[in-house]
DNA sequence: TGTACAATCCCCCAAAAGGGGTATTTTTTG
DNA sequence: CAAAAAATACCCCTTTTGGGGGATTGTACA
């Protein structure tokens, strides 16, 4: 096989860098790229056979792109690169059916384990992940997710923001027991029950 | 003058590894560490001119270390180097008086002009940075985190996991009213009226 | 055209959090 | 040892949350 073609995808250039200086020897960086928009014009660029990809991207996150990725470039296989060892981060990406996901604070050599790994077809989960299983409702967190409303969603920020429900009612020119309902609605579909939980959830996911 | 000595402490191995490419052209970078616990014996070990600082390290944090740094070493020049712009954190690298502060996004030459400037005897922040001035109550943020007293941290932790003032009583066979006396403590230190702040607190301190 | 979903609003009630005090007992530390 | 700091506990009262219902009005979509 000829030497296969990496792309890198991560804003922080230090790390992206770094990542190509480590794995130069062994593989073709063809691009290097440090925002979620230029992720599909890189592909189309330039033949790749890898993509290590970051979740955390600017304009466009890594589970957005992924997506894409799989629908326009089918045979490149999606590496996650990522710090993040949340179990719905994993859940996601193995809903996604991304080919690997590894964490930052890896070795070289369990990086380009993981390459090699994928590049025979293989999926490769950092081992370090073991814990989290398939699970039966894997796309439980998906579906709760992406089922928060428009209105539900503005409302995470404000409760995030630190607003109470009457605030919250006074700026949306809303009942209050209208918020209230949007609050239970918001705590169910998320599996939780106070509002310290909505601010983790809303930190953890960026909302 | 000889190469400078640089010793690069982030708990990312990639990061880690990628930064000393990076650098070891232009310096000799005579120590990689990975664990806060590692970096005072790291400096003893291997005379070092320059140490690049994570603020986010396992077993002690990179705030705690600067100023082991500045007291044991004082001939050391300290650079963070991390991914956090939030403005607390530059006033308190200020107030410890570090020699720089760099972003994780910064380009391999930005990182050479940061170290360069710090090696002429100059104090060097990420451009991106200028925004934060050094307020007049710059140490506000630093007394009211640690004024904190070690039950009170315990019980930001319980908070933030989740737990009400009674299981948290419960769990510490107390009182509910010692819990709430600490919550009302607590908040009054650190200028907040609800959970939800205090979750936000806690994650951006990694309490 | 009808049904699913979003958005709005209401009732009741219990639990929890928040804000104002005060006070006693340990522990730490100069 | 004496003073300061930390940890413990209590009272009173208000506001906010949380949990259980149910209901109406649009609007999108198939």
């Amino acid at each position: 096989m000829l030497t296969p073609k990496l792309l890198i995808a991560d804003d922080h250039i230090l790390f992206n860098e770094g990542v190509r200086q480590l794995l130069s020897e062994k593989y073709e960086v063809v691009g290097q790229v440090y925002d979620g928009k230029d992720v599909l014009s890189a592909i189309h660029l330039k033949k790749t056979d890898v993509i290590l990809l970051d979740i955390n991207l600017p304009s466009i996150n890594g589970f957005d792109l992924a997506k894409e990725i799989k629908r326009a470039f089918d045979t490149v296989k999606i590496i996650f690169l990522s710090m993040y060892t949340e179990p719905r981060f994993i859940e996601q990406s193995k809903f996604l059916e991304v080919n690997g996901y590894l964490l930052k604070n890896s070795t070289k050599e369990e990086l380009i384990e993981g390459i090699e790994s994928v590049l025979r077809g293989e999926t490769y989960y950092d081992t370090k992940l073991q814990f989290t299983k398939i699970s039966l409702h894997h796309n439980d967190f998906f579906v709760k997710q992406y089922s928060l409303t428009p209105r539900e969603i503005e409302i995470v920020r404000m409760i995030k923001d630190g607003m109470s429900t009457s605030q919250i009612a006074e700026k949306l020119f809303l009942g209050q027991e209208t918020v209230k309902t949007h609050r239970k609605n918001i705590y169910y579909k998320l599996s939780i029950t106070k509002s310290t939980e909505l601010i983790k959830f809303a930190i953890e996911n960026n909302i």
